[in-house]
DNA sequence: TCAATATGTACAAACGTTTGTGCATTATAT
DNA sequence: ATATAATGCACAAACGTTTGTACATATTGA
């Protein structure tokens, strides 16, 4: 069935040489041991005619390292991670590492539980949007040495890296921006309540409304999926006082509340303004263009990964803790009431 | 540093048994070789009680089996397969294995590398959506007794199971749909020409046209790529003979077609009718709902690595090379002609 | 010419598991 | 009481690497 696989003992007896020079040279080494020209010659070709391809198992056993990291996002199936993850699965790739990705599906004892798996396979280190508030798992880790960046969200209170979005900044001045624009009842439609993006955002949120002398507002949802996203627009349709403008804190709510208004035949902006969280490439083509607060997902990515290594590495960095200033789009999506 | 990672031999050495036991134990082959219950208990309560977390590598290099697959596709950007992704990921994990992602970027030759890089790290199969139209490094692995499952594109003349859309029969019917609601002039703007579900798609629509007796129509494009599908769409508008509905082989196709249309001030379906392979959740909401063949992507993904698994476990199964029909999703953006 | 150094290579242990086999000890049958 | 079977466990080899060290031989300097 399957041919023998060849390793490094089969390239020693074709060129005649020991395990151990045929390991150097492999490994770039020969410099290093003095290993003679014509011996790596020999080798090299062995190796490629025997289309030798070493196993890192075995490599990893000896040397303690795997050359893996792992990530872990609460879910795929939203866009903003998966395009993390996208990047970040390239950025790994450059320093010669593999990316395992994992998925908590927002399920901090699913977060626990890959995250055992993943340490089995001697991951030297892990980026991760945790989920839930609990971080003693975390920290765990962390003590045992694991190198670890959080990235979106985080915790304020552990001495963790982390990189993510400035989002009271970006949900601040967004409020700001619809106040200006002559709102006044504003929604704000959120997602998982105890996550630190949502803290921020939310805060952001109160704070420019009440520095406005708006007192009263209404702070809605628990999820950052389009469910939530709908139920939540469906019955802010129902009160009273209707919202001259929602807030919607990711993608996925935004979405939800899209599927209401359809449902419902409220246009954007004409008879509500909308403005959400989170960039996407359709954003642009939908009957009215939204408005949105794009987190910064590649460099996020980026800056991430060089943290990881950065430590992996023992490099010295300056600091470990970032948050990046998001990038405002305002568009139709946004009514100047008068 | 780093704590010491407990091995077998601490709970060997706690428990006063032999690392053998221990092994035995914790592998639950306790009955297969008669282990005492009193031993059993001893040895995971020790195991608990040390927080051990087992070296795959090190079992891995005796067992010769990694517990990993591979899963490989053209571009992680392409929410199709990010989609493909995220569901091959988690039904992958119920079978207690683990999922390597690596994006290809639709360049053969990096899709060769990265098989290379896989190939050390001795993943025990591989989920492909190949991209270009070379095969024989997959008939390598293939004949070396790799389990290979191809997903989307594929090779005929390659006796490599594969699970995908049958983009004869989507695109055959929605060319007649197009025909029959008036259109003549119908314009195919194609993806990666020499790929499988780009020629049955394309053949799909040319037959279709030519049983409806149309015998003149353009297919042109070359890549499945926003870029690609915004270059063509601009070059379409600008024909004498303007098409009046355009077929998209791609959601990504699509949205450079919806980009072109937005700057040229064409509106869906007035001006043009549009529909597209691949399905998404924003196609809803767009300005005009977009028509598209959506394909089964839960099913493709769950049916691969089913595929998979009966060939890792060698379970006979009954055939190995199988096209879901596609749901065909006809909203507004297509236009009745009279 | 002889010691000292440089050059090129090999030995063997170690990484943490899994597993075929064998050896005690105890229970059962005769 | 003795032979046989069942029970419970351990020895030691093997998986394919990496690496500290040591040992030859060749080269150099005096």
């Amino acid at each position: 069935m399957t041919t023998q696989k060849v390793n490094i003992n089969d390239i020693a007896k074709k060129t005649g040489l020991s395990i151990t020079t045929v390991s150097r040279v492999l490994n770039g080494k020969s410099e290093q041991y003095r290993i003679g020209k014509k011996s790596q010659e020999k080798i090299k070709a062995a190796a490629k005619e025997l289309n030798y391809v070493p196993n890192q198992f075995a490599a990893n056993l000896r040397t303690g390292r795997s050359n893996t990291i792992a990530l872990i996002v609460p879910s795929l199936n939203n866009p903003f991670f998966a395009s993390i993850a996208s990047k970040i699965n390239a950025e790994v790739r450059k320093f010669g590492y593999i990316t395992i990705i994992g998925d908590s599906d927002e399920n901090q004892e699913i977060e626990k539980m890959e995250l055992q798996q993943l340490m089995s396979r001697n991951i030297e280190g892990l980026i991760i949007v945790p989920c839930g508030d609990q971080w003693e798992h975390l920290k765990h880790l962390h003590d045992q040495g694991l190198p670890i960046v959080c990235i979106d969200r985080y915790f304020d209170d552990l001495d963790i890296p982390f990189v993510s979005t400035d989002n009271y900044d970006g949900a601040y001045s967004v409020t700001k921006h619809l106040v200006e624009n002559g709102h006044r009842t504003i929604a704000c439609i959120q997602g998982v309540r105890r996550s630190t993006p949502n803290k921020l955002r939310v805060k952001g949120f109160s704070d420019a409304m009440k520095e406005s002398g708006i007192t009263s507002f209404s702070i809605v949802g628990d999820d950052f999926s389009v469910q939530n996203g709908y139920l939540e627009t469906k019955l802010l349709l129902q009160q009273k006082d209707r919202p001259t403008a929602i807030f919607s804190l990711s993608n996925t709510i935004a979405m939800g509340c899209i599927k209401a208004f359809k449902e419902e035949n409220i246009r954007i902006p004409d008879d509500i303004s909308l403005i959400t969280f989170d960039d996407h490439p359709y954003l642009d083509y939908l009957a009215t263009p939204l408005s949105c607060i794009a987190q910064p997902v590649s460099d996020i990515s980026k800056i991430a990964v060089k943290f990881l290594f950065s430590i992996l590495e023992n490099t010295e960095i300056q600091t470990n803790k970032v948050l990046l200033k998001p990038k405002i789009k305002y568009k139709e999506s946004i009514k100047r009431i008068v």
